[in-house]
DNA sequence: ATTAAGAATGCAACTTTGTTGCAAAAGTAT
DNA sequence: ATACTTTTGCAACAAAGTTGCATTCTTAAT
């Protein structure tokens, strides 16, 4: 349906603008993460580079969307399943994979993040999980 | 012993320079792992940034650091153990730890990163895993 | 439907981060 | 000590990210 980020946005408590629906829809179509970078080659000419950063930003905050992380400075983001969205708070204790080949970050929403024991002391408060490889299209 | 450094690099069969030296000294002397931008606040004034630059991909290639993926925009590298260094391949199996409070980043060296079943048709390379949270000191 | 208040956007200017080519300097092996 | 190779520093850039402020758009209340 077509009001399927307008909808997000408001459960949000967002203000909804062409923007946020437009980038909003860029994670709708996209299967796999996004950086910023990859955002602003699909819309900068339509919207500033900063509104991209700000807006990213608030959807981080809102939960709307989680990051990535990454180890070539390339943080790059995904939308948060419904869970996430309705609640506000984060559930992603899934396994994230990178492929070598395509280049491509996806969620492995299945792939559950296994339990660790840390040493005495350590309180967890989130994981992140990040597996390398070659995924299943380029196999 | 004051050689520790100079044997890495002899190890590592790389020219033992004065910024090499110094910046193995630095990460000898780091309990946590470094950002660029830490090393390069303690010797900027002695070399160049972008020496730094160079040196801390050099040694990544030859194995004589690892770096931690971060949603920041803020890669760490912090020394690989005897191991990787010696073989020069990474076996860098061991959770990485944040914390929250002191922002830190650390290895735990001796907790290592549980196995994961990746869907079918996807092959795994390289395993990622940082925890974020309250670590030992701060608590 | 209009409007007032608040929120988001675009722009400009700037800081920080990362990259590249090349000449000078330092390290290595003979 | 010398010739050869590697590393460094510099300069110039390119890219990424930030901030303040005036303008525009949203929202909610009349």
């Amino acid at each position: 349906m077509k009001k399927q980020g307008e909808d997000i946005l408001k459960n949000s408590a967002l203000s909804v603008t062409a923007s946020r629906k437009r980038i909003l829809d860029i994670f709708l179509a996209a299967d796999n993460a996004l950086a910023h970078q990859d955002i602003e080659t699909k819309c900068a000419d339509q919207y500033d580079r900063v509104t991209i950063y700000r807006t990213l930003q608030t959807f981080l905050e809102k939960g709307i969307i989680h990051n990535i992380p990454s180890t070539d400075n390339m943080v790059r983001y995904a939308l948060c399943n419904e869970a996430c969205i309705t609640t506000g708070h984060h559930h992603d204790n899934h396994v994230h994979f990178r492929c070598d080949a395509c280049g491509k970050t996806v969620c492995l929403d299945d792939v559950n993040i296994p339990a660790v024991n840390l040493p005495r002391g350590y309180t967890m408060k989130e994981i992140n999980m990040v597996v390398n490889g070659i995924c299943k299209s380029c196999k």
